[in-house]
RNA sequence: GCCUCGGUAGCUCAGUUGGUAGAGCAGUAGACUGAAAAUCUACGUGUCGGUGGUUCAAGUCCGCCCCGAGGCA
């Protein structure tokens, strides 16, 4: 077979999941998940994760593959994803990708170097310099002594890509514009067809209210606080989801649990509008409109489409 | 019925001694190369509740009316 990726990408609550599982029956396909969030076992209901009962349809992979208190990043998530997917090639499966983190997407489609890991004492270093007085305005005044076109290309106050351009070349005295010049001669590991859901923005953010309130009905509350009571830290990489962060201030008494839900459905909207832009960005995508089509309908076109 | 305080952008509110109004949020658009459900950027004309008056000039001062909250009878 063809080694090539079919992703079903674009903003949350779009339906993704849907017509990714029934792609997955038409072709004998396996799922592999590139969402963030999805990733960490215990939370379930507020990153909308698939049932169990789904999960038994068809196969899952990156699916409760990290613990919530581990770290994870875009490369790191390559390094999961990439064993799974020349895996299910060898044996002839093809592999459905379905998510909505665009850099878990790009680590996988695009030729990205990723070559850096990060360095928390540096890293930690530079942010203590962000804080003081002036200090965004130095060290982006740094950057553009050591990697002008990245200065040029990022603004002032988006402090952790100035920090992170100048960790690149403090660890590996390559610039981040050299590294990417670099990337763009290469190819990455497998050509995709990327395809997204389109429906009328009103629409789109009623089905979120919708879905956060079904969450909350479900049980989000719990949820978070059986996470909360193991310990884990509302700093880290899973507490910062949407859902998370929220119920996790109401239950400290920050907020009301009724403010809670209205900011979570607030920052999901607000996410998915960020999710638009990443994708429509992206010229590879697909976009097909979901409005008054079931999942199926729309699984077959695409089914249809990449069969030809 | 009387008194007080409010009525300004979709929402919450600023508005100095009168010079035709501006923040936050929302919304829209954009960025994004090992934190990405994160992080960052840009975009602000609305019968200043209505109406009459004073004034060269009224969101701002005065009268009346409407609506809301509270207080006194």
């Amino acid at each position: 077979m063809k080694e090539e990726l079919i992703v079903l990408c674009g903003p949350t609550a779009s339906g993704k999941s849907a017509v990714a599982l029934a792609l997955c029956e038409l072709l004998g396909a396996e799922l592999v998940s590139c969402d963030s969030m999805q990733l960490y076992r215990g939370m379930d209901i507020g990153t909308a994760k698939p049932t169990a009962d789904e999960r038994s349809r068809v196969p899952h992979h990156l699916i409760d593959a990290l613990q919530p208190d581990e770290n994870c990043s875009a490369a790191r998530y390559r390094e999961l994803a990439l064993p799974i997917i020349r895996s299910l090639f060898e044996v002839g499966k093809q592999p459905v990708l379905c998510g909505g983190t665009g850099l878990y997407i790009d680590a996988l489609t695009k030729p990205l170097g990723f070559s850096v890991e990060g360095d928390p004492a540096i890293r930690a270093s530079f942010e203590r310099e962000a804080e003081r007085p002036e200090g965004k305005q130095r060290l982006h005044a740094r950057l553009r002594e050591i990697d002008p076109d990245s200065a040029e290309r990022l603004h002032e106050n988006d402090v952790r890509r100035v920090i992170r351009a100048l960790e690149v070349h403090a660890l590996t005295g390559v610039t981040l514009t050299e590294q990417m010049a670099r990337d763009a001669v290469r190819v990455g590991d497998y050509p995709a067809w990327l395809y997204a859901l389109d429906w009328p923005r009103d629409v789109l953010y009623a089905r979120i209210d919708a879905r956060v309130d079904a969450m909350i009905e479900q049980g989000l509350i719990g949820e978070v606080e059986n996470l909360l009571q193991t310990g884990l830290s509302r700093d880290g990489t899973a507490m910062q989801a949407i859902g998370y962060k929220e119920i996790a201030a109401a239950l400290s008494g920050e907020i009301s649990m009724k403010h809670a839900v209205d900011q979570i459905k607030q920052a999901t909207r607000n996410y998915a509008k960020r999710q638009l832009t990443w994708f429509r960005r992206d010229k590879r995508v697909t976009w097909i409109p979901a409005e008054g089509c079931s999942a199926d309908e729309i699984a077959r076109t695409i089914f249809e489409e990449v069969t030809r």
